[in-house]
DNA sequence: AATATTTCCAACCGCTCAATA
DNA sequence: GTATTGAGCGGTTGGAAATAT
């Protein structure tokens, strides 16, 4: 048994909109706002399925969109997420005010993809294609975020323990992405945090993907977060007000389980991270 | 100038998940 | 607890535009 039609397909247009059919939708909407899109076609006078209605206001008519090319800037930040979140377009638009999800992702398959190959870095994994690439490896690790580089020298160590997923893995001091280990594509899946250790105040982060400093350099007791480097990391897992969502804390891909609040959740209000 | 090929992106499709009856 | 519904997501496709031959 799957899920009904979401619309009469025999009455609904298909294909590219007409200027008539976006300026109805866009009157609707400035009239009634964004509300149930099922219903929306047919109170539009619309032929539309409901997710047409939907997919078309969100990425092509919504006023607050950016339009034109993508800033450097821009084009380090998707880097740097999808090392992070993978193929989560959604949550990686959230972070890019006026960019839409399908936007990023076309943005991500047609330019993206190809600059990190022709760098030698694999698009999947952000990591080097083979491993006497060390050009490639230097670039990748330029994608890096470091949250500890701006931390004043004496802050307090406190919040955020960045702790070693294998221990198996051998020391190594630098706080370099792991860009040049041959591990497996993707991390292995991190085990729920217990609800202790999840709170705000002692939030231990068990990260094995690129982004972060390698796993042999934050197994060591030394590498901590003071305050201020803790902040950074959560502003920088923090989207903007304006569009944040349950769905849209980055909490969960830290280990937090449903029902858990990360500090970001709690100023948001938002109790039940997905 | 005509045709073939490639690139790009808007739109669609099928799925999952959360909310609700 | 289960079924249904609607919203939203990511992968894929179709076709227009750009470029190459």
């Amino acid at each position: 048994m799957g899920r009904s039609p979401c619309c009469e397909k025999a009455h609904t247009n298909k294909g590219a909109w007409t200027k008539e059919e976006d300026q109805r939708l866009i009157s609707y909407i400035r009239a009634h706002g964004e509300g149930c899109w099922r219903s929306l076609p047919k109170a539009a006078g619309l032929l539309r399925c409901g997710k047409s209605c939907r997919l078309r206001w969100i990425n092509y008519l919504r006023p607050d969109l950016k339009r034109g090319n993508f800033s450097d800037e821009e084009d380090e930040i998707i880097i740097k997420l999808h090392s992070l979140l993978g193929n989560k377009w959604s949550l990686i638009a959230g972070r890019l005010p006026g960019r839409t999800d399908n936007e990023i992702k076309n943005y991500w398959n047609t330019h993206i993809k190809r600059k990190l190959i022709s760098s030698g870095i694999d698009p999947q994994t952000h990591r080097p294609l083979n491993s006497t690439a060390t050009a490639a490896a230097a670039a990748v690790s330029s994608t890096c975020l470091d949250f500890r580089k701006s931390a004043p020298v004496n802050e307090p160590v406190e919040n955020i323990v960045y702790k070693s997923v294998a221990d198996n893995s051998s020391s190594n001091d630098d706080t370099k992405c792991n860009s040049s280990t041959t591990e497996e594509s993707q991390p292995p899946p991190r085990p729920p945090l217990k609800e202790e250790e999840a709170s705000a105040d002692a939030v231990d982060l068990e990260l094995s993907i690129g982004l972060f400093p390698s796993r042999s350099s934050y197994r060591s007791d030394s590498f901590k977060l003071s305050s201020a480097e803790s902040k950074a990391f959560f502003d920088f897992l923090r989207p903007p007000a304006a569009v944040m969502t349950k769905a849209m804390c980055l909490c969960w891909q830290l280990g937090f389980q449903k029902g858990q609040s990360c500090s970001n959740c709690q100023s948001y209000g938002l109790d039940r991270p997905r």
